[in-house]
DNA sequence: CTCGCTGGCACG
DNA sequence: GTGCCAGCGAGT
């Protein structure tokens, strides 16, 4: 910003105002006959451009002495003259993200708002104080907490009234009920007439979760993702910006909604790494806004999981954050017995590695019994690579530094990353071989393998691919929850919260699937998704039984897993993160130059590596690289990286800005500079 | 040489 | 977003 020192101690009072449509970045107006009492961040206001008043929000005052003129602004805006405005702290908050995400406010606040609700921001309704309680079907769900449930929820209840901002983690087992933990704190927020936001990691959870709350607050609960219609939409943000909504719930988007007097905020699965949006701009994450907006707010916020990331339980160690365990399932059943099965046993016994033999028997004893198992494994498709038996060279995607998937449910090649198809038959592009083989397994492979040893018996599939359509996500879950799916076969997507009773059977098909990913986070992630799978097992009746299937039997990791120790898998991947520098000992800023001409953009990429090594010492920071992306080219962009580690983030933040004013300059066309705070993945 | 289209940039 | 100017190709 040209701010400059004032010259003039009384100069003329001025508002930064943002402005709706595709503006770069917020204005400066003289504030005209305004006070400075009557026109503060929120006011709806009109604002001269070029030739024409556009609507604004005003979100700083000030008397700066400015390098250029200002026009006085026009108006209020009509409509908003009986005080009717945007929250002040909702504006606060898009400022910190647009500050700390380096994102120009009008992208933080695109991000913010969809399209439909421009006109309740620069036009919005005026406040009415009445609340209506559309009643549902009262059922007072009889949701007794255990005595354990019940200690978690007095310790977090406790800060409710007076509301005072606190971090809970809420470490609880799978299965172990932190749900109906955040049902009773809630219920109490709403009862003393404050505002409650729950965040999920996924869409495809938010309509069981919102089924919950509803039967237990017996009234309409708004969901808020972007599965919602239109007029669905239009209306929650009505209802939003007149302060009618009182609780609301849904995914990573739902924490940039504008309420006031929040009570409460829950964030449920909190190491998930969809919580984080890597694109596009603003990167933000979602648990660490909770926690900006509740310290604003003043009060309580609940990070839930039973894998916390190794931030939040460092946190929670550490006395930064109050640490609520729940060590036992609410159902009294155990946690599941965990095995691994050896697959290099396994090939040379079966001669293949889908389905071990202890496995398949597991799952048949399951089936015999009535039950229903789960498989999961972490691959779309049919087979990862397609590979020319002529010369060996795997089909590569063209625009990406990627190799093809083999999808028979559409008998194409498929790129994961762009979409690019190609024919099965097309000759391979190095030798023009005809001839392929299917190497490594995908979910698609598995099903039909299930099918010709478990004839007869009905298996879904649960991947992006099988639920493409609308709806199909909850319709497949719902045939597996009515017992019309026996065996069902998935991706990530099986490993999230459900809970099904009648599964005690659950199977990792790849648990090394993951580890060698050059990632820090890898190990991590890794481990969080065993968990999270395994704890589908043995909920309710019944003993569950967890197969992971690996090359590496004896893997530190694995071990963990087995013996349900994410103490002593934190202990070890601290250690890692300590003697390498990784958060949550260090903050990371990860910069990429991306462009389609590879010399270009490794020219800018060594241009932009130099000067912000030269920064580096100021802001006692490290930087490693520059270095290819680990995958080098998407969609016809090349990438590179480099990767920053500080300790201060006011720092690091003030090593990105100058970097990127210095860079400005001398950016290649065709080139552009994208930088991520605390990225969750290096890829 | 002029008209008119288009792409890039500035708008306070 | 809209308006304005520069740059360029086609037409007279």
């Amino acid at each position: 910003m040209n701010v400059v020192a004032p010259l003039d101690p009384a100069a003329p009072l001025k508002a930064l105002v943002l402005i709706g449509g595709g503006m770069p970045q917020a204005y400066w107006y003289g504030a005209g006959e305004f006070a400075a009492e009557d026109l503060t961040p929120g006011t709806v206001v009109e604002v001269p451009l070029v030739n024409r008043l556009v609507p604004g929000v005003v979100v700083e005052t000030g008397w700066p002495e400015l390098t250029f003129a200002v026009k006085p602004l026009a108006r209020l805006a009509p409509g908003s003259e009986g005080g009717a405005r945007v929250p002040a702290s909702w504006i606060e908050l898009l400022r910190w993200i647009s500050r700390y995400y380096l994102t120009p406010l009008p992208l933080v606040l695109q991000a913010a708002l969809p399209k439909s609700a421009t006109k309740f921001l620069f036009h919005p309704p005026k406040r009415k104080v009445k609340r209506k309680e559309s009643v549902l079907t009262a059922a007072e769900t009889i949701l007794t907490p255990t005595p354990a449930q019940q200690e978690a929820i007095d310790r977090m209840a406790a800060t409710l009234s007076p509301s005072e901002f606190r971090t809970f983690l809420l470490y609880g087992i799978t299965g172990s009920g932190k749900t109906l933990v955040y049902l009773h704190l809630a219920r109490r927020v709403l009862d003393a007439g404050k505002r409650v936001l729950v965040l999920l990691p996924e869409i495809a959870l938010t309509p069981q979760t919102i089924g919950r709350f509803e039967a237990f607050l017996g009234r309409k609960v708004p969901a808020f993702h972007s599965g919602l219609s239109d007029p669905e939409r239009r209306d929650l943000w009505k209802k939003l910006f007149a302060g009618e909504a009182d609780i609301v719930v849904g995914a990573r988007s739902a924490i940039l909604a504008p309420m006031e007097n929040l009570g409460l905020i829950v964030v449920d699965e909190e190491h998930d790494g969809s919580y984080k949006q890597s694109d596009p701009a603003p990167r933000y994450h979602a648990r660490d806004l909770a926690l900006f907006r509740g310290r604003q707010a003043g009060c309580p916020v609940v990070l839930g999981s039973a894998t916390p990331s190794l931030e939040s339980y460092q946190a929670a160690l550490a006395g930064k954050y109050d640490l609520v365990e729940l060590k036992e399932r609410a159902t009294a059943a155990s946690l599941p017995d965990v095995r691994i099965v050896d697959m290099k046993e396994q090939i040379a016994l079966q001669g293949h590695q889908l389905l071990s033999i202890p496995l398949r028997d597991a799952v048949q004893q399951a089936l015999d019994r009535g039950e229903q198992a789960i498989l999961f494994l972490n691959r779309r498709g049919y087979s990862p690579r397609r590979v020319c038996r002529d010369c060996g060279e795997p089909r590569t995607c063209p625009y990406c530094a990627v190799s093809l998937v083999y999808h028979r449910s559409t008998g194409e090649l498929l790129c994961h990353y762009c979409g690019f198809t190609a024919a099965l038959a097309s000759a391979c592009e190095k030798c023009g071989g005809t001839e392929f083989t299917d190497a490594g397994k995908g979910v698609e492979k598995v099903e039909e393998y299930l099918g010709t040893i478990f004839p007869g018996v009905p298996v879904e599939r649960l991947d992006r691919d099988s639920t493409a359509r609308v709806g199909e996500t909850e319709a497949i879950l719902d045939r597996f929850r009515r017992g019309e799916t026996r065996i069902l076969l998935g991706t990530q997507m099986v490993a999230k919260g459900h809970d099904f009773p009648r599964v005690n059977v659950v199977g990792v098909l790849d648990a090394d699937a993951g580890l060698d990913i050059a990632d820090f986070r890898a190990g991590e992630r890794a481990f969080q998704l065993i968990t999270q799978v395994a704890g589908r097992a043995g909920r309710h009746a019944g003993q569950g039984l967890v197969f992971l299937q690996t090359f590496r039997p004896e893997s530190a990791l694995l071990q963990y897993s087995l013996s349900h120790d994410y103490a002593g898998f934190f202990r070890s991947e601290i250690e890692n993160r300590k003697d390498l520098g990784y958060p949550p000992f260090r903050r990371l800023l990860l910069c990429e130059m991306q462009g389609p001409k590879e010399e270009a953009v490794r020219a800018a990429m060594e241009r932009f590596a130099t000067i912000v090594k030269s920064l580096a010492p100021q802001a006692h920071a490290e930087v490693l690289g520059p270095a290819y992306a680990a995958l080098k080219k998407i969609r016809n962009d090349w990438r590179l990286h480099i990767l920053v580690k500080g300790d201060y983030p006011n720092q690091l933040q003030w090593l990105a800005e100058q970097g990127q004013e210095l860079m400005q300059a001398e950016m290649p066309k065709g080139v552009k500079l994208r930088m991520d705070r605390d990225p969750v993945s290096l890829l």
